[in-house]
DNA sequence: TATGTGACCATTTTTGTCACTTGGTCATTT
DNA sequence: AAATGACCAAGTGACAAAAATGGTCACATA
């Protein structure tokens, strides 16, 4: 059994559950069922066991992104099978919403630092293929650094600030017709203009 | 001179710099130059205080955003003006963005309670807005409670969140020109269909 | 020999205490 | 009748002692 891999595992699951700050090493340990100085083994320290788990989980989601985009597809073709992708990763993006609520409650930097990077690598990803969609006029001319911040704020809001007023959380189809008729109806190109 | 109303400029001062824990019943009574058991001949306590400088706030802003829309104009001609309106208030609103940061470092019930209340508030005059748009057949149809909910959340991202990443804060017409080119666009309705 | 491990230590965090501040009252002043 | 600041109980922050935690390392294990 690899343990680098299971110690990631014990990891994902207490650093979603707990934060960053409430995880101890400790806990992580037994949860991966391995002594505390193993860890140490693979990871130099705490921070950077937080990264790698960041990271690892941004790379699988990204690969799967990429598998699920098709450039012979429409770019609302692509808008939609995307956002429904992440959808499918909701659970996994509470981690993300733990460490913000983490972050402005308490000030940690190591978790800062994880959010700036996380915010950078998404927008940059959701520009890209803006700007690619611009290009092929499939998307209307626009700022795309201003239309991909706005798509990942108004998508944390609808997964994470909806449910702090309201009972219910919002259902995947509900969420997808919103932006649907909303922000991807608004920058897509209908007629080439 | 209204003492009233003196008071309540203090407090609004003081919450604004300071926020509501850190803002003293003593803070207000010197900036508003009464003694400190006038305020409660005018106010029951430091909770109501709050409530009333936001209330008072929110009145004013409504009754402004009223003024400003007409039903003459098209949707899109009231949402773009609408929203130039609440630009024009942006730095109160940074009165509620120092709110919100204190609801999530501290949590403070009766900020919480009040932050609802706004959120619900503003909410509902957009969702209003919205259904009658769709009567009138310039908005789509939708979920008015979603995309009111979509518009405050953005708006916020736009005011609040850029400035976290980023170094400069967005010009207003970066903002409006976004909105009118996301959003705007994509709930109005171009053809009666 | 290479890898896994928990006792161990320096540092950080939490707990408990106490002096001080603050929200709210009320007898006195204006 | 309205305004005020001294006053009080409740709440808060500062500080020290106690507990917990990140990280190391000498030893165990394979």
């Amino acid at each position: 059994m690899d343990r680098r891999q299971v110690i990631l595992q014990g990891a994902t699951k207490s650093f979603s559950m707990f934060g960053y700050k409430a995880t101890t090493m400790e806990q992580v340990a037994k949860l991966a069922n391995v002594g505390k100085g193993t860890i140490y083994n693979f990871f130099t320290n705490k921070e950077e066991l937080l990264q790698e788990v960041v990271i690892s989980m941004i790379r699988d989601m990204k690969a799967e992104a990429e598998q699920t985009l098709s450039p012979n597809a429409s770019f609302i073709e692509n808008a939609h099978n995307g956002l429904m992708k992440m959808l499918q990763f909701r659970e996994q993006h509470l981690l993300f919403a733990k460490l913000i609520e983490e972050e402005k409650a308490i000030q940690t930097p190591a978790v800062k630092q994880m959010l700036v990077k996380i915010e950078e690598e998404i927008v940059t990803f959701l520009a890209d293929r803006l700007r690619l969609g611009i290009e092929k006029n499939e998307v209307r001319p626009c700022n795309p650094d201003l239309v991909a911040f706005l798509l990942l704020k108004s998508y944390l809001a609808m997964i994470v600030d909806w449910q702090l007023t309201h009972e219910e959380a919002l259902h995947e189809e509900e969420i997808l017709e919103l932006f649907k008729e909303t922000i991807f109806r608004g920058i897509a190109n209908g007629s080439s203009e």
